[in-house]
DNA sequence: CATTATAATTAGAATAATTCTAAAAGGGAG
DNA sequence: CTCCCTTTTAGAATTATTCTAATTATAATG
Protein backbone atom coordinates (compact mmCIF):
# COMPACT_ATOMS: atom_id res chain seq x y z
CA UNK A 1 0.00 0.00 0.00
CA UNK A 2 1.70 3.65 -1.20
CA UNK A 3 1.80 6.68 1.27
CA UNK A 4 -1.30 8.07 -0.51
CA UNK A 5 -3.48 4.88 0.07
CA UNK A 6 -2.78 4.42 3.49
CA UNK A 7 -3.52 7.97 4.08
CA UNK A 8 -6.72 8.43 2.32
CA UNK A 9 -7.76 5.06 4.08
CA UNK A 10 -6.80 7.18 7.18
CA UNK A 11 -9.11 9.97 6.50
CA UNK A 12 -11.90 7.96 5.55
CA UNK A 13 -11.93 5.80 8.36
CA UNK A 14 -11.38 8.70 11.37
CA UNK A 15 -13.91 10.61 9.91
CA UNK A 16 -17.47 10.78 9.96
CA UNK A 17 -18.41 13.11 7.41
CA UNK A 18 -19.09 10.93 4.41
CA UNK A 19 -16.71 12.66 2.25
CA UNK A 20 -16.75 12.80 -1.63
CA UNK A 21 -13.48 12.67 -3.82
CA UNK A 22 -12.93 15.76 -4.25
CA UNK A 23 -13.69 16.63 -0.41
CA UNK A 24 -10.85 13.80 0.02
CA UNK A 25 -8.61 15.25 -2.17
CA UNK A 26 -8.25 18.82 -0.75
CA UNK A 27 -7.95 16.78 3.11
CA UNK A 28 -5.29 14.58 1.67
CA UNK A 29 -3.62 17.83 -0.04
CA UNK A 30 -3.10 19.23 3.54
CA UNK A 31 -0.60 16.71 4.28
CA UNK A 32 0.56 15.90 0.52
CA UNK A 33 0.49 19.05 -1.36
CA UNK A 34 1.45 17.52 -4.91
CA UNK A 35 -1.09 14.78 -4.89
CA UNK A 36 -3.78 14.98 -7.80
CA UNK A 37 -7.19 14.38 -7.99
CA UNK A 38 -6.52 11.28 -10.81
CA UNK A 39 -5.00 9.83 -7.93
CA UNK A 40 -7.11 9.80 -5.38
CA UNK A 41 -10.16 8.21 -7.70
CA UNK A 42 -7.22 5.95 -8.51
CA UNK A 43 -6.96 5.04 -4.79
CA UNK A 44 -10.54 4.89 -4.28
CA UNK A 45 -11.51 2.96 -6.44
CA UNK A 46 -9.30 0.33 -5.95
CA UNK A 47 -9.97 0.41 -2.07
CA UNK A 48 -13.13 -0.09 -2.99
CA UNK A 49 -12.64 -2.83 -5.30
CA UNK A 50 -10.72 -4.43 -2.52
CA UNK A 51 -13.27 -3.95 -0.03
CA UNK A 52 -11.04 -1.40 2.03
CA UNK A 53 -14.43 1.18 1.80
CA UNK A 54 -17.61 2.02 1.33
CA UNK A 55 -19.54 4.12 -1.33
CA UNK A 56 -22.52 5.32 -0.86
CA UNK A 57 -24.24 6.37 -4.15
CA UNK A 58 -26.95 9.39 -3.21
CA UNK A 59 -29.86 11.11 -5.05
CA UNK A 60 -28.48 14.16 -6.10
CA UNK A 61 -24.65 14.04 -5.04
CA UNK A 62 -21.70 13.13 -5.93
CA UNK A 63 -20.28 9.53 -4.54
CA UNK A 64 -19.16 9.81 -0.93
CA UNK A 65 -16.90 6.70 1.02
CA UNK A 66 -17.21 5.82 4.04
CA UNK A 67 -14.97 3.61 6.63
CA UNK A 68 -16.28 -0.15 6.13
CA UNK A 69 -17.52 -0.62 10.11
CA UNK A 70 -20.65 -1.66 10.00
CA UNK A 71 -23.63 0.59 10.20
CA UNK A 72 -26.40 2.27 8.11
CA UNK A 73 -27.59 5.49 6.95
CA UNK A 74 -30.35 8.23 7.41
CA UNK A 75 -30.67 10.74 4.79
CA UNK A 76 -32.65 13.74 4.82
CA UNK A 77 -35.18 13.78 1.93
CA UNK A 78 -35.26 17.37 0.91
CA UNK A 79 -31.69 18.82 2.09
CA UNK A 80 -29.67 15.43 1.62
CA UNK A 81 -28.14 15.96 5.21
CA UNK A 82 -26.54 12.39 5.65
CA UNK A 83 -26.12 10.69 9.25
CA UNK A 84 -25.22 7.29 10.59
CA UNK A 85 -27.29 5.31 12.78
CA UNK A 86 -27.14 1.42 14.17
CA UNK A 87 -30.00 -0.52 12.98
CA UNK A 88 -29.87 -4.52 14.10
CA UNK A 89 -27.91 -6.61 11.92
CA UNK A 90 -29.94 -8.36 8.98
CA UNK A 91 -27.23 -10.40 7.51
CA UNK A 92 -29.20 -13.48 9.12
CA UNK A 93 -32.09 -12.74 8.18
CA UNK A 94 -31.09 -11.66 4.67
CA UNK A 95 -29.31 -15.17 3.93
CA UNK A 96 -32.38 -17.26 5.45
CA UNK A 97 -34.46 -15.85 3.10
CA UNK A 98 -32.18 -15.15 -0.07
CA UNK A 99 -29.32 -17.96 0.65
CA UNK A 100 -26.19 -17.56 2.04
CA UNK A 101 -24.09 -15.70 -0.82
CA UNK A 102 -24.69 -12.38 0.78
CA UNK A 103 -21.44 -10.13 0.80
CA UNK A 104 -22.88 -6.69 2.27
CA UNK A 105 -26.33 -4.49 2.32
CA UNK A 106 -26.90 -1.14 2.21
CA UNK A 107 -29.50 0.50 4.03
CA UNK A 108 -30.81 3.94 3.54
CA UNK A 109 -33.78 5.11 5.70
CA UNK A 110 -35.02 8.27 4.59
CA UNK A 111 -36.73 11.00 6.64
CA UNK A 112 -37.05 14.48 7.09
CA UNK A 113 -33.94 16.28 9.86
CA UNK A 114 -34.60 18.37 12.53
CA UNK A 115 -33.92 21.45 10.14
CA UNK A 116 -36.20 20.69 7.23
CA UNK A 117 -38.62 19.53 10.00
CA UNK A 118 -38.92 23.23 11.32
CA UNK A 119 -39.42 25.14 8.03
CA UNK B 1 -49.47 16.31 -15.64
CA UNK B 2 -48.23 16.33 -18.95
CA UNK B 3 -48.96 13.69 -21.95
CA UNK B 4 -44.77 13.50 -21.52
CA UNK B 5 -45.07 12.85 -18.05
CA UNK B 6 -48.18 10.32 -18.55
CA UNK B 7 -45.84 8.16 -20.57
CA UNK B 8 -42.61 8.83 -18.68
CA UNK B 9 -44.85 7.56 -15.38
CA UNK B 10 -46.41 4.46 -17.41
CA UNK B 11 -43.13 3.22 -19.07
CA UNK B 12 -41.27 3.59 -15.15
CA UNK B 13 -44.43 1.35 -13.61
CA UNK B 14 -44.43 -1.10 -16.27
CA UNK B 15 -40.92 -1.95 -16.72
CA UNK B 16 -39.01 -4.37 -14.71
CA UNK B 17 -35.46 -2.65 -15.95
CA UNK B 18 -34.68 0.37 -13.75
CA UNK B 19 -34.01 2.68 -16.46
CA UNK B 20 -31.85 5.24 -16.90
CA UNK B 21 -32.70 8.91 -18.17
CA UNK B 22 -31.00 8.48 -21.20
CA UNK B 23 -32.64 4.76 -21.57
CA UNK B 24 -36.39 6.35 -20.89
CA UNK B 25 -35.75 9.18 -23.18
CA UNK B 26 -34.94 6.50 -26.07
CA UNK B 27 -38.18 4.97 -25.06
CA UNK B 28 -39.99 7.49 -25.09
CA UNK B 29 -38.97 8.53 -28.46
CA UNK B 30 -40.52 5.36 -30.08
CA UNK B 31 -43.84 7.02 -29.17
CA UNK B 32 -42.86 10.58 -29.32
CA UNK B 33 -40.23 11.60 -31.70
CA UNK B 34 -39.93 14.86 -30.75
CA UNK B 35 -39.15 14.84 -27.18
CA UNK B 36 -35.81 15.67 -26.13
CA UNK B 37 -33.39 14.62 -23.34
CA UNK B 38 -33.39 17.86 -21.18
CA UNK B 39 -37.47 17.04 -20.86
CA UNK B 40 -37.41 13.74 -19.83
CA UNK B 41 -35.36 14.49 -17.20
CA UNK B 42 -37.03 17.56 -16.00
CA UNK B 43 -39.82 15.26 -15.83
CA UNK B 44 -38.22 12.59 -13.84
CA UNK B 45 -37.01 15.39 -11.29
CA UNK B 46 -40.37 16.93 -10.50
CA UNK B 47 -41.62 12.89 -10.57
CA UNK B 48 -39.14 12.02 -7.98
CA UNK B 49 -40.55 15.24 -5.72
CA UNK B 50 -43.34 14.37 -6.28
CA UNK B 51 -42.66 10.74 -4.39
CA UNK B 52 -44.20 9.19 -8.00
CA UNK B 53 -40.87 7.40 -8.53
CA UNK B 54 -38.34 5.66 -6.96
CA UNK B 55 -34.41 7.13 -7.99
CA UNK B 56 -32.02 4.44 -7.44
CA UNK B 57 -27.87 5.80 -6.97
CA UNK B 58 -25.68 2.85 -8.05
CA UNK B 59 -22.31 2.79 -7.22
CA UNK B 60 -20.97 2.88 -10.89
CA UNK B 61 -23.62 3.92 -12.81
CA UNK B 62 -26.53 6.48 -13.66
CA UNK B 63 -28.85 7.22 -11.63
CA UNK B 64 -32.07 4.37 -12.47
CA UNK B 65 -35.62 5.40 -11.91
CA UNK B 66 -38.18 2.66 -10.57
CA UNK B 67 -41.92 2.18 -9.36
CA UNK B 68 -42.94 3.11 -5.91
CA UNK B 69 -44.19 0.15 -5.29
CA UNK B 70 -42.20 -1.42 -2.16
CA UNK B 71 -39.26 -3.64 -3.12
CA UNK B 72 -35.97 -4.56 -2.45
CA UNK B 73 -33.02 -4.99 -4.68
CA UNK B 74 -30.09 -7.16 -5.26
CA UNK B 75 -27.11 -6.09 -6.66
CA UNK B 76 -24.35 -8.00 -7.95
CA UNK B 77 -21.08 -6.60 -6.79
CA UNK B 78 -19.18 -7.74 -9.53
CA UNK B 79 -20.99 -6.47 -12.62
CA UNK B 80 -23.75 -4.28 -11.06
CA UNK B 81 -26.63 -6.22 -12.57
CA UNK B 82 -29.58 -5.08 -10.25
CA UNK B 83 -32.84 -7.24 -9.81
CA UNK B 84 -35.53 -6.54 -7.58
CA UNK B 85 -36.42 -8.83 -4.69
CA UNK B 86 -39.36 -8.65 -1.67
CA UNK B 87 -38.00 -8.87 2.41
CA UNK B 88 -40.42 -8.21 4.43
CA UNK B 89 -41.19 -4.38 5.53
CA UNK B 90 -39.34 -3.02 8.18
CA UNK B 91 -41.17 0.51 8.54
CA UNK B 92 -42.62 -0.50 11.78
CA UNK B 93 -38.88 -1.94 13.03
CA UNK B 94 -37.56 1.08 12.04
CA UNK B 95 -39.62 3.50 13.28
CA UNK B 96 -39.71 1.50 16.77
CA UNK B 97 -35.47 2.37 16.61
CA UNK B 98 -35.56 6.17 15.12
CA UNK B 99 -39.39 7.38 16.15
CA UNK B 100 -42.76 8.40 13.53
CA UNK B 101 -40.99 10.52 10.91
CA UNK B 102 -39.56 7.70 8.65
CA UNK B 103 -40.75 8.43 4.80
CA UNK B 104 -39.20 5.44 3.52
CA UNK B 105 -35.79 3.12 3.30
CA UNK B 106 -33.96 1.60 0.03
CA UNK B 107 -32.50 -1.78 1.23
CA UNK B 108 -29.56 -2.80 -1.33
CA UNK B 109 -28.09 -6.43 -0.77
CA UNK B 110 -25.02 -7.25 -2.36
CA UNK B 111 -24.21 -10.55 -3.70
CA UNK B 112 -22.34 -12.44 -6.87
CA UNK B 113 -25.35 -13.11 -9.40
CA UNK B 114 -25.15 -16.17 -11.16
CA UNK B 115 -23.15 -15.26 -14.23
CA UNK B 116 -20.55 -13.90 -11.76
CA UNK B 117 -20.07 -16.90 -9.60
CA UNK B 118 -19.32 -18.81 -12.57
CA UNK B 119 -16.55 -17.50 -13.55
C1' DC C 1 -62.95 33.48 -28.44
C1' DA C 2 -59.20 36.69 -27.62
C1' DT C 3 -56.08 37.73 -23.99
C1' DT C 4 -53.22 37.03 -20.46
C1' DA C 5 -50.89 34.25 -17.28
C1' DT C 6 -48.58 30.08 -16.11
C1' DA C 7 -46.19 26.12 -16.92
C1' DA C 8 -43.72 22.86 -20.01
C1' DT C 9 -40.67 22.08 -23.66
C1' DT C 10 -36.78 22.92 -26.53
C1' DA C 11 -31.95 23.58 -28.13
C1' DG C 12 -27.82 24.06 -26.93
C1' DA C 13 -24.36 25.71 -23.88
C1' DA C 14 -22.43 24.91 -19.41
C1' DT C 15 -21.08 22.43 -15.46
C1' DA C 16 -19.76 18.57 -12.64
C1' DA C 17 -17.98 14.16 -11.80
C1' DT C 18 -15.28 10.77 -13.31
C1' DT C 19 -12.35 8.15 -16.42
C1' DC C 20 -8.83 7.64 -19.79
C1' DT C 21 -4.31 8.00 -21.95
C1' DA C 22 0.32 8.27 -22.45
C1' DA C 23 4.31 9.73 -20.34
C1' DA C 24 7.13 10.28 -16.18
C1' DA C 25 8.49 8.95 -11.64
C1' DG C 26 9.04 5.67 -7.84
C1' DG C 27 10.38 1.48 -5.57
C1' DG C 28 11.84 -3.17 -4.96
C1' DA C 29 14.46 -7.61 -6.69
C1' DG C 30 18.36 -9.34 -8.48
C1' DC D 1 22.98 0.14 -10.51
C1' DT D 2 19.58 -1.78 -13.83
C1' DC D 3 15.39 -3.79 -15.05
C1' DC D 4 10.62 -4.32 -14.33
C1' DC D 5 6.29 -3.31 -12.51
C1' DT D 6 3.25 -0.16 -10.29
C1' DT D 7 1.78 4.36 -9.19
C1' DT D 8 1.32 8.94 -10.19
C1' DT D 9 0.78 12.82 -13.09
C1' DA D 10 -1.27 16.23 -16.37
C1' DG D 11 -4.50 17.10 -19.12
C1' DA D 12 -7.76 15.73 -22.49
C1' DA D 13 -12.02 13.21 -23.00
C1' DT D 14 -16.30 11.37 -21.70
C1' DT D 15 -20.59 11.03 -19.34
C1' DA D 16 -24.35 12.56 -16.79
C1' DT D 17 -26.90 16.23 -15.61
C1' DT D 18 -28.35 21.02 -15.09
C1' DC D 19 -29.04 25.60 -16.66
C1' DT D 20 -30.55 29.45 -19.61
C1' DA D 21 -33.26 31.81 -22.48
C1' DA D 22 -36.44 31.53 -26.09
C1' DT D 23 -40.61 29.18 -27.70
C1' DT D 24 -44.68 26.67 -27.38
C1' DA D 25 -48.52 24.67 -25.11
C1' DT D 26 -52.09 24.78 -21.68
C1' DA D 27 -55.39 26.94 -18.59
C1' DA D 28 -57.91 30.66 -16.75
C1' DT D 29 -60.44 34.99 -17.28
C1' DG D 30 -63.07 38.59 -19.06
Amino acid sequence: MTRYAKRILEIVDQSDEHMTAEQLYLELKKTEPKVVQATVYNNLNTMYKEGLIRKLSLEGSPDRYDKIKKHDHLVCKKCGALSDMTFRDMTGDLERQLGEGILSYDLKVFYLCPKCREI
